[in-house]
DNA sequence: CGGCATCCATTTTGATACTG
DNA sequence: CAGTATCAAAATGGATGCCG
C-alpha cells in the first residue's frame, strides 16, 4: 500500500504494506521463476491493464523488490528480476500456495486461466527436502508450449522458466495432464505408465524423482474439524 | 475477494482471493493467538471500520476460516475463532512476518501502533525448532498490560492470548523494553541483567528460553546485492 | 514491443451516525 | 457491546490514444 499504510509497527503489517496491494504478490509470483517482460506479465495476470501493471512495478522497484534489467542477447530486451529482498519472499508465497493446493485447489473452474508455470511453482511448493538428500539432478519440465526446469542439489530446489542446460532427465506432457497431477486424479508415475506424460533421461534421476514432491491432503473449508 | 477474483487456477492465487483483501489477513494474525470480541478485533486494527470488520468476518465465516464462538463462563460473550483451514493460514502469516522482520522493520514510526501480541506473534515466527528439541515449557509474558502465553513441546510452538495456567517461568516487562528486543538493540538476556525485563521461575527453562528465538538478520532493502 | 497518460464506470474503503 | 446504514473519497478495470 502507497498512502494507504496500516501504520502499524508489527512485521506483517509492514510487509503487506509492501506487498499487500493487490496484484502485487502475483506479480512476484511470476517473477520468483526468473526475469519477466513487461508484455509477458500482463499476459500472466489477466486483468491487469497497463497502467496498474506500470504503477506496481515502479513500487516494487522503489522498495527495492524488483529491478529493471536488459536481458541478455540475443533478446536484449528490457525484463524485469526480483532482487534478494524480492526473492526471499518465495517462502511467503509457497506458504500460501501450500494453503491453497490443501484447502482451495478443486476442479478448476470454466473461466479460469493456467499456465503451467504456476504449477510448476506448485511442484516447489510441495518439495520434499529430506527425500532429496544427496540428490543433486536438473528436471526439465516441458508442459504444453511452456518449459521450466528445477535444478535440485541435496534438500534445496530451485524453479525456473525456461530449459535447462544439461537436465538429468526431462518430463513432456499436455497441460491438462499436468492439472490431473494437481487435482491428484493420477500421479506422475501413473501419467508415465499410461502414456499421458514422457519421461527420458537417467534412470537413477528419474527413479528418485517419484518421492521428490508430496502434495498435502485436501482438507474441506466447510466445517471447522481436523482434516 | 469477493467479485474480484483474479480467476486463476493457481494455488496461490485462488488463496489470495480468500484472504488477500485489505485487512484479511491482519484478521487472521490476531485470531491466531485466540479468539477474539468484534471490539477486540477493531481496537487492533485502527482504521478498520464497523462495516468492513463485519463484512470480513462474515466473509471469513462463510469461506470457513472462522467462526463465531461463545466465550466460556464467566464471560459468555461472542467472539471470533479460527476454524482449522483458518489456523493453517499460520505458517503463511509467519513467513510473511519472516520477511517483515528481515527487510522492513527498522525503527517504529511516531504514528504507529503497537500492541504486545504482534511481538509474541513475533516471537513464534523466530522460533528456533532445533533450539528446543527435548524441551517442554510454558512461558508467560507479561508485556504492558497484556499476557500472553508460549507453551513449547519438543520442536513445536503455540502461543496463545491471556496468562498461562502454570507457567515454567514468567517474563515481565515494559512494551518499550520489548520493541528494543525487536529492533535487536539488546537481547533478552541483556535487558534482564540491566532490571529492564524480570524473569522468574524455573531456572533451566529460564536457561533455555536464551536459544529459542532467533531474529533473522537485518537486510538493506535498498539495493539488490545478498545480505 | 514497451510503456505512459487520460477518461470513465464500478468497487472498495474509511469515517461516522445510528439502532437493538 | 455488536453490529447496520449511509455517504464521500480512493482504488481499480477497461478502453483507448500516444510516443520511441
Amino acid at each position: 500500500m502507497d498512502q494507504r499504510t496500516y501504520d502499524q509497527y508489527c512485521a506483517t503489517a509492514r510487509t503487506l504494506d509492501l506487498v499487500g496491494e493487490r496484484w502485487t504478490l502475483l506479480l512476484i509470483r511470476e517473477l520468483l521463476t526468473g526475469p519477466k517482460r513487461f508484455s509477458d506479465l500482463q499476459a500472466s495476470l489477466r486483468g491487469l491493464g497497463t497502467g496498474l501493471l506500470s504503477a506496481r512495478l515502479k513500487h516494487l522497484e522503489h522498495e527495492g523488490l524488483a529491478h529493471k534489467v536488459t536481458l541478455p542477447p540475443p533478446a536484449r530486451t528490457p525484463a524485469y528480476a526480483l532482487t534478494e529482498a524480492g526473492k526471499e519472499l518465495g517462502p511467503a508465497v509457497l506458504a500460501l500456495a501450500r494453503w491453497g493446493l490443501k484447502w482451495a485447489m478443486g476442479e478448476r473452474r470454466a473461466t479460469e486461466t493456467f499456465h503451467a508455470g504456476w504449477a510448476v511453482l506448485g511442484l516447489r511448493a510441495c518439495f520434499d527436502a529430506d527425500a532429496a538428500t544427496g540428490l543433486r539432478a536438473v528436471y526439465e519440465f516441458r508442459i504444453g508450449d511452456e518449459s521450466f526446469h528445477a535444478r535440485i542439489d541435496d534438500g534445496t530446489i530451485e524453479t525456473l522458466h525456461g530449459p535447462a542446460q544439461h537436465p538429468d532427465a526431462t518430463i513432456t506432457m499436455a497441460d491438462e495432464t499436468f492439472l490431473g497431477l494437481t487435482a491428484q486424479h493420477q500421479t506422475l508415475a501413473q501419467a508415465i505408465e499410461t502414456g499421458a506424460a514422457f519421461a527420458s533421461g537417467d534412470a537413477e534421476a528419474l527413479h528418485r524423482l517419484r518421492g521428490l514432491f508430496r502434495l498435502p491432503a485436501p482438507g474441506s473449508r466447510t466445517d471447522g474439524s481436523p482434516a
